[in-house]
DNA sequence: GTTGAGCGTT
């Protein structure tokens, strides 16, 4: 399963992310797309931890959490291409 | 600032 990062700070990286999530279990995965034309963040990410469970938890514990100035919108993630 | 890439016209 992945995990959606919506609503996300601009100045948020990868490893800041992976970093947040690892609280919760391994983050095996970080993504955080950015615009193929300007180059610039989109303000949403993915992540891919190793349990199921832990990816239950973290989005229940950071879903509407503050973090960098933004309220986090943690949520399963869809398919690409949907 | 809300759902990901890259290839490249089947």
């Amino acid at each position: 399963m992945t995990i959606y990062i919506g609503n996300l700070s601009y100045d948020a990286t990868q490893d800041n992310i992976k970093e947040v999530f690892a609280e919760y279990g391994t983050v095996k995965k970080a993504h955080v797309p950015t615009d193929r034309e300007t180059g610039r963040p989109r303000g949403f990410a993915f992540i891919d931890m190793g349990l199921d469970s832990e990816e239950e938890k973290a989005i229940a514990e950071l879903d509407g959490a503050e973090w960098m100035g933004r309220t986090l919108k943690v949520n399963k993630a869809r398919p690409r291409g949907n």
